[in-house]
DNA sequence: CTCCACTCCATACGGCGTACGGAGTCTCAT
DNA sequence: ATGAGACTCCGTACGCCGTATGGAGTGGAG
């Protein structure tokens, strides 16, 4: 199958049809089976963790068999976006006012970035063209385009994704941190108040945000409580912008 | 000095402070030196360009040289980010109402982010000590505090600059997208069209907006445009919340 | 004058994505 | 029945990556 562009192989992949081809042996494997372990690898340790080696390793196969089913890493990485997205039409959009709907997608939505952080560490790749994510959008256009003319619909559904994925990326940033785990905070702190012995002459703003407490959860457990407050604030914000 | 941590030594290479030590010969370069050539290969062709090998040969050195300006690569990030922060506040917050002095810091970060794409690619292992960032939400939280209590100014800073890099990462991702140069997205679809012949049945809301126009500019110069509009939109909608 | 902290560098290790080609297996045309 | 050849799976290799290690040369401190 030397023969077929690379798009079209990956949108197949997206959309689960297999090579039409009947001639040698029967894969024993599938792009599903594939892309379901290597989304289990990514979910327990980014996507970083999920190298053609290490998942090829963890199926039992070699790494070159990875190939057959998926044309390079950065389509696979697309694969698995799309089938983490299917979660996030699993269930019906909820009963509620429109206001209230939308929210619920955006909370969905949210949630899910933090159940995959990997979905975030991820740049560019863009398809657009798979099953889930079109089912995602759909869904959330089909909720948005109730209370909103049609232009205004699409400028508003990418504003709540940007913001949705903007602050789950700062939940994780704060959260996992990549690395400063208490002691390393404290070391940099403590090389930071000998370089800068004033800080409230330079930064009275933040000094005095701090001293009122207005910046607490800073420490560990940032994560569950403040960071949540910071996406619920900013959500209601924006939709009382709407109106 | 190997006997100093790596977060002592990073913070001093936010603060531009050199190592006491003068026993051997002097350096011959500086970590300025250093992070604004890799600033410069990171604007130029991304993140992926500046190598500790690339980076070195672009400065002349061999590779292992750098390691005396800077403990790893991701440290060199950390300095690179904090150094281009630097452009968030040269120049004073605008004169105007406290609307229009957030609106122009927060489009003056967006665009910041346009500027430099490689902000966007990495995110993880944040300090939040360096002089620039500090500044920067100095800055920020200045103007916000104006109108909003401690709390709620630290929470709307948050919300804010999550929506602006959540979207200046879509705008990046729609622009550059990594290869999808026409040609690319033509063959996409065209597999796409095969595997679902009839997407009006399966997607009724996106195709009923896309034949009123509202994806309008999903082509090529989507960027310089619509992304600035979905920017705007969103941001106002999001000032119009906060009364 | 000696020591040794220091800068700079060459080499090496174990990772990565993936190009290439080969061995084995199955279907289809003959 | 028998090739032809499409297909799956795999071993090896190439050129990247970050960085550990240790060595050569340098120049201020004792």
């Amino acid at each position: 199958m030397a023969c077929e562009s690379r798009p079209r192989r990956l949108v197949r992949a997206l959309w689960g049809e297999t090579a039409p081809g009947t001639r040698g042996p029967k894969p024993t494997l599938n792009v599903d089976d594939v892309v379901v372990r290597a989304v289990e690898l990514a979910d327990r340790d980014g996507l970083g963790a999920v190298s053609m080696r290490s998942l090829a390793r963890s199926l039992g196969y070699s790494t070159m068999a990875l190939y057959t089913y998926v044309a390079t890493r950065d389509d696979l990485i697309s694969v698995m976006l799309d089938h983490a997205m299917a979660e996030l039409t699993a269930e019906p959009v909820p009963d509620g006012s429109w206001r209230e709907q939308v929210e619920a997608l955006a909370r969905r939505n949210w949630e899910w970035c933090l159940r995959h952080p990997w979905v975030l560490e991820q740049e560019h790749l863009r398809t657009g063209l798979g099953p889930n994510e079109l089912a995602a959008a759909e869904q959330m256009l089909g909720v948005l385009s109730e209370g909103l003319a049609g232009a205004d619909a699409v400028l508003t559904w990418q504003a709540l994704t940007s913001f949705v994925r903007g602050s789950a990326r700062r939940v994780l940033a704060a959260a996992d941190g990549g690395g400063w785990d208490g002691a390393w905070w404290e070391d940099a702190v403590g090389a930071f108040e000998e370089i800068v012995p004033d800080p409230s002459e330079r930064f009275p703003v933040l000094t005095r945000l701090r001293a009122e407490g207005a910046f607490d959860g800073d420490g560990g457990d940032y994560l569950e409580f403040e960071a949540r407050r910071a996406f619920e604030h900013g959500l209601a914000r924006l939709l009382d912008g709407l109106r």
